[in-house]
RNA sequence: GCCCCCAUCGUCUAGAGGCCUAGGACACCGGCCUUUCAAGCCGGCAACAGCGAUUCGAAUUCGCUUGGGGGUACCA
């Protein structure tokens, strides 16, 4: 199998890449890499009514993100190209005429109309809906009298009317369809552009793919792609259908179930190599206990045969605990370098604090264990970066507080701070613990109050380290305001 | 409707006849640690869709039922 794998990732843009079809590039591409194999992406633009602009832009940069670098494909050229369908053209319909001349496929005339009714027809009758093939048997005198009538046709597929066509999946097995459940297939559109079955079998025969990886979705249009195979002379590649991603309500994964494109997660700041190690377990699992992989261990322990028949949902939970733990696996420098783009992003403009690269540096080591997203930071280290701290003043008084006893722990700080020439945390604490004892509070109170005042929550990084980077200054400027407020 | 695929905790999954009174992870609930929150550690909750059959023995094999998903386009 080694040296002759050759898989593709064959995305249509039509919008942006969704996890799903990123879940399908990821299977293809540690197949590819496992074996020492080539990954090849090819863009599928073959219909025109739906085509998006930047879209082939936004699957490339997905993949990009995700670290899936690709062989052959746009932008790297190969020697199978080119590869983008839309300028193949010529290729899909050559063979569509050899097919029509070997007698394999036919010119339809029938106009979208008639179709739409006739299907319309066979759905209130009960009838399975499917073309009645009246163009198939045309005579000579027929087709020249609709050409002359300059009706556009479609070409399609002579399915056979009997016999059965089957095939072994190298995930499901032996799979049986008979071949009259099998429509007579549009090969050919009326724009000159081929569907997606004829291009598809041409250019992976074209391409020498080896191992066709795609959802399972396209499992019932495999016996087609292999009676098309069968026609042209080509011998078919191998067969493996991934699981389907669903949202939570079990269906298929669409808009409404929150972020499906990957630029989202990119966005909410989810890692690369969390998104890659989440991803490659939805269908895929290396044993009864692993769930940490590397992108190399990935890649060394990836199999066919450990991929899962059963489709599965995407969980949010999960992939929010993994990246958590990426972030904590990240040095301080990689999670400085991560952060950058999203540290002030919820800051109003004008109110942030001037800030140097050294605060940031002090500030990080507080936010990132407790971070699951990039995003998140931003978020959790807020107020470090504004003075204008806004909160309930009720929470400074604590349990089993009084108001009076908040001001009186307030003032004490404030009067011992000043006093402190050493700002760290080691000092700090040396200097508010006995203070609680000698105002006759729990520690668990006056720091509660503090931290109050300090930060402006009552969930925080600890509390000395957290006033040692906010510095003596903005921590007695703090508490002053948050007495203003009592 | 018809065709195809699938079926283990809420979710991701391990399990390829006895190792299963079904294992791990997320989530959830307790506890420990602790100045709060996280993290960490300990513990708990929670599943073999149903019915038949094969077998000394079935989550694992077979059949049926049910349920879910996909397809059924001049979309991919």
């Amino acid at each position: 199998m080694n040296k002759s794998v050759r898989v593709r990732y064959a995305p249509s843009p039509t919008g942006y890449p969704h996890v799903g079809n990123i879940r399908t590039a990821l299977f293809n591409w540690l197949f590819a890499r496992h074996h020492g194999g080539s990954f090849i992406v090819r863009i599928e633009d073959t219909d025109v009514t739906r085509k998006v602009k930047g879209a082939v832009k936004g699957i490339l940069d997905g993949l990009r993100w995700l670290g899936l670098d690709w062989d052959e494909g746009p932008e790297v050229g190969g020697k199978y190209g080119p590869y983008f369908q839309s300028q193949r053209l010529e290729i899909y319909s050559e063979l569509a005429e050899r097919l029509i001349s070997q007698g394999d496929a036919y010119y339809c005339y029938c106009s979208p109309q008639r179709l739409k009714e006739m299907r319309a027809e066979q759905v209130k009758r009960k009838q399975p809906p499917g073309y009645d093939r009246l163009c198939r048997d045309l005579t000579q005198e027929e087709r020249a009298q609709k050409e002359t009538e300059g009706i556009t046709p479609v070409i399609r597929f002579k399915a056979p009317l009997g016999g059965q066509t089957r095939f072994n999946d190298l995930i499901r097995g032996e799979v049986v369809f008979d071949n009259n459940t099998i429509d007579d297939f549009i090969l050919l559109k009326s724009d000159g552009y081929p569907t997606y079955h004829l291009a598809s079998v041409i250019d992976d025969h074209l391409m020498e793919i080896s191992h066709v990886l795609r959802a399972e979705e396209w499992l019932s249009s495999t016996p087609r792609h292999l009676l098309l195979y069968r026609a042209l002379g080509f011998e078919p590649p191998q067969f493996a259908h991934l699981p389907m991603l669903l949202g939570s309500d079990r269906s298929k994964l669409s808009k409404r179930h929150g972020a499906v494109s990957i630029t989202e997660y990119r966005e909410q700041g989810y890692l690369p190599e969390a998104m890659v190690n989440f991803l490659a377990l939805l269908g895929w699992s290396l044993d009864d206990r692993t769930e940490i992989l590397s992108r190399e261990e990935l890649i060394q322990s990836f199999s066919l045969e450990r991929i899962s028949r059963t489709a599965a949902i995407f969980n949010r939970d999960k992939l929010n605990w993994m990246n958590g733990v990426y972030i904590r696996n990240l040095t301080a420098v990689q999670f400085f370098e991560a952060v950058q783009p999203y540290l002030m992003m919820n800051i109003p403009a004008g109110e942030a604090l001037i800030s140097s690269e050294n605060y940031v540096r002090d500030i990080l080591p507080l936010i990132q264990e407790r971070a699951r997203t990039l995003a998140e930071v931003a978020e959790l280290a807020q107020f470090f970066f504004i003075d204008q701290l806004d909160y309930e003043s009720s929470l400074l008084v604590g349990k089993d507080m009084s108001h009076q006893s908040a001001i009186q722990a307030l003032e004490a700080a404030q009067q011992r701070l000043s006093q402190l020439e050493a700002f760290d945390a080691g000092s700090l604490e040396g200097v508010l613990r006995p203070l609680a004892v000698e105002l006759g509070l729990k520690t668990g109170q006056l720091f509660g109050t503090l931290r109050v005042a300090v930060t402006g929550r009552t969930a925080a990084p600890p509390l000395f380290q957290t006033m040692a980077v906010l510095g003596k200054e903005r921590c007695l400027r703090r508490i002053e305001a948050a007495l203003a407020r009592l």
